[in-house]
DNA sequence: TGCCTAATGTAATAACAAATAACATGACCC
DNA sequence: GGGTCATGTTATTTGTTATTACATTAGGCA
């Protein structure tokens, strides 16, 4: 490898990536800013260049999450093809599978313990992948007899409590002890019974 | 008051006490153990009599958290009283309404990132906890038709997992900007459609 | 080509927190 | 009244965040 000289070339992209490392690993609490330096081959005071302080760091690593994740919730979308229902099914699974991906994203974006509002840039990642998730129940929604049919922000905020819980509680080391089913069985059973009481699948088996 | 003299007389909780506060005002993250030592009007080291460090004493706080936790819900439950569905109700929102009245403890046990048996009380009391939940849904499980009952285990972590994810994605400023509904009210909804779709609520509205 | 300037990284330092060790005090017991 | 141990303090070490002043390189412009 050329040893490179002064100047590092592309420190703030290394930055982030050092800090998802470190909070992978160690955990948002555990990160430290100096450590994220030493990783990317710099002083600590070089990262003051690129970013306001440690909370700025970690609010561009959760700010890159959610960039992905909407990439990815849309991707699985699939613009509702096959069928609305099986494109909402797909999406609740591609929730799992970004944590799993990209849990030093997760953490970032969720455990870190920063306002989602901090900065503008994150509002704004937050706001689309928000809207992902609320456009595929909204689809999903004409399906629901109208007096049944509860606003479309709310049926999508109870599919991502519900991801997010499972995510939280049962695929990390969380409560008592560990999950006691696999978090994709349990979260894909979870929103079946839900899908069910509104009536979006039909009692046959 | 009696000024105190040399001697604290209650330090231990009144440690906790500090942390609890601070936890609350300002995060896990921003709490520090110099700042809760101060509070309780003694020097940081004081708090190494009592504790093994700035990590132990969160672990305290999320323990005496689980033990009020499992409390509430035992009273919510009530026994199964009037009705297992009632009582399984109020046990949700009970939930709810802890994570409202005690953040501090909430944070402590949830968003810190310790461990859920980083020491084997705290193992012991976040295990009483869950099977307060387990236990109301098994007597409520009682009232499914057997072909699609799922194991109260799952049935439980189902419950938890929305009502965690609503707390944590809604009672707070976290995702793109507010709650679109009161967070109990959301529970309640996602908890009720869930139910119907167990059968245990009968769509008759 | 050779300087000028801005961008980028370093060194030195201050302020603060965690943790530990050595010392001081007072509560309790005989 | 004296011994002893739990409890709290002072002092110190180490590590982190953050700031400031300084050094180096890249790239534009004559």
């Amino acid at each position: 490898m050329p040893k490179r000289g002064y100047h590092h070339g592309n420190l703030k992209q290394a930055l982030v990536d050092a800090a998802l490392r470190l909070i992978e690993e160690k955990g948002p609490t555990g990160f430290t800013l100096s450590e994220a330096a030493k990783n990317a081959g710099v002083t600590p005071a070089a990262v003051y260049r690129h970013f306001e302080g440690r909370e700025d760091l970690i609010v561009e690593c959760a700010r890159q999450g959610h960039e992905i994740f909407a990439d990815l919730m849309i991707h699985a979308f699939n613009g509702g093809k096959p069928s609305a229902l099986a494109a909402f099914e797909a999406t609740g699974r591609a929730y799992l599978a970004f944590a799993r991906k990209f849990p030093g994203h997760y953490m970032a974006m969720f455990e870190s313990g920063t306002a989602a509002n901090a900065t503008p840039e994150l509002a704004a990642a937050a706001g689309r992948s928000r809207d992902v998730l609320e456009n595929a129940a909204q689809a999903l929604s004409e399906h629901i007899p109208p007096e049944k049919r509860p606003p479309p922000s709310m049926f999508s905020a109870h599919i991502w409590a519900m991801s997010h819980g499972v995510v939280e509680l049962f695929a990390r080391g969380r409560p008592g002890a560990n999950a006691p089913f696999p978090p994709e069985d349990l979260l894909e059973a979870g929103i079946g019974i839900y899908l069910r009481g509104l009536g979006l699948i039909t009692p046959d088996t």
